[in-house]
DNA sequence: GGTCCGATCCCTCTGCCGGGGGAGGCCCGG
DNA sequence: CCGGGCCTCCCCCGGCAGAGGGATCGGACC
């Protein structure tokens, strides 16, 4: 099966570039192009693409936007792979933290590009699985049933994804900057909500649920 | 040309672990090694390394701390691999916004290791996901590494189990029909071998490395 | 304007959890 | 035979967790 590729970048060079690297695998084929985020929404909808390779930096609406929106609104999002110029922009990080899959710079080969595709688009490997799903997993809709069922507040449910990496309340409440005592507070509805007897129930009860999962898969 | 490899971690079994890893490749040599980040531009100095491994967790000058003033001060600095115990650990991010190559899970298989290294003294290809992908690898389906290299006895794996579906010290001694005191020995001991600080991080690394698994699979 | 709710913080108090010891019985293997 | 794992149980103790109260503030909603 070919794997369908979107392209959004403001510079045109680029995009010619990547189009005829993309377009020269027998495997890839490029299915939509823009120059601005804001068409993401559309192209998306129009072609479904399985990956988008969208620049970070853009004038108007950026990759970050973006990709934020994308999978706060899509039911089925493609796989997100960030461009970029320097490996340490900044907002690659945040890219990924909004659910982004990896990241692709502009003066990587060829080759290490179309492999890269291809890795995003086997979807279940890669970078950061855990973190990725787990913030996608917070903007996006994937399903929890308990979790769901008990109708936490931003906060609470914050609180618990913090609870699921093993962290105590300080240090719950040094992440959050809050006292501990509110940290205690948002533990305790946590905990009266999801019907659970203390911390390592209600982790438990976030693994079975999907609200949070291990190495990777949907 | 061999690739010259330095060390630093604070824990001593990891480097011993690596340094074994290392040093049965023909073309990777290992030129020093540290516990402790404060010695970092010592060594780098002395023995001027291709790559850097280092921990991200450690007590004093960390891994993070480490590698910022490394990359602000050496005129030709090492390419920095990160270890780190979880995917997820948020210092990672820190660590590649700091300057980091990339990082290195210590639950990968020492043929990812090595090859990781490779790739990482290559320099050029940066590619994330290429190297991620290489890192996390083989993961899915059977993985117990992180418990599997924890070495627990028949009854603590019990025990652990039996923590992972959420029940108290005195509801496990029920189970077991033992003494409480003798699951929380039992407790105590796979906490320190997991290298955990309580039952729920515990319960969090058994569901990280497989062993248990929301709602089936193996 | 009043009400409801979410987020924040504070207090007390019970108790289990987890750390650090030690100690006896068992079976296996050198 | 005797050492070493493993399982079992015991004591002491500091500390955080979790229950149960109550309080303030802001925004949303009516």
């Amino acid at each position: 099966m070919t794997i369908r590729v979107a392209i959004v970048d403001d510079d045109e060079l680029i995009r010619i570039g990547l189009r005829a690297i993309v377009g020269a695998q027998p495997d890839l084929e490029v299915v939509a192009e823009a120059g601005d985020g804001a068409d993401v929404p559309d192209i998306v909808a129009r072609t479904r693409p399985h990956v988008l390779l969208i620049d970070v930096r853009m004038p108007g609406i950026d990759g970050l936007q973006a990709t934020r929106h994308l999978l706060a609104t899509s039911a089925d999002p493609p796989r997100v792979l960030v461009i970029t110029t320097f490996e340490n922009d900044e907002y690659v990080y945040d890219a990924l933290r909004a659910g982004a899959a990896g990241f692709l710079l502009k003066r990587a080969r060829p080759a290490e590009m179309v492999e890269a595709i291809r890795v995003i688009a086997a979807g279940d490997s890669v970078l950061f699985p855990a973190a990725i799903r787990r913030l996608a997993g917070a903007y996006g809709g994937s399903g929890d049933d308990r979790v769901r069922a008990a109708r936490l507040t931003d906060r609470e449910a914050e609180v618990l994804r913090l609870m699921a990496t093993g962290r105590s309340n300080p240090e719950i409440a040094e992440h959050l900057v809050v006292g501990v005592e509110t940290v205690k507070t948002h533990v305790r509805n946590v905990l009266a909500k999801l019907g659970c007897r203390d911390r390592t129930q209600a982790v438990i009860a976030a693994y079975e649920s999907g609200f949070v999962n291990p190495n990777g898969l949907p």
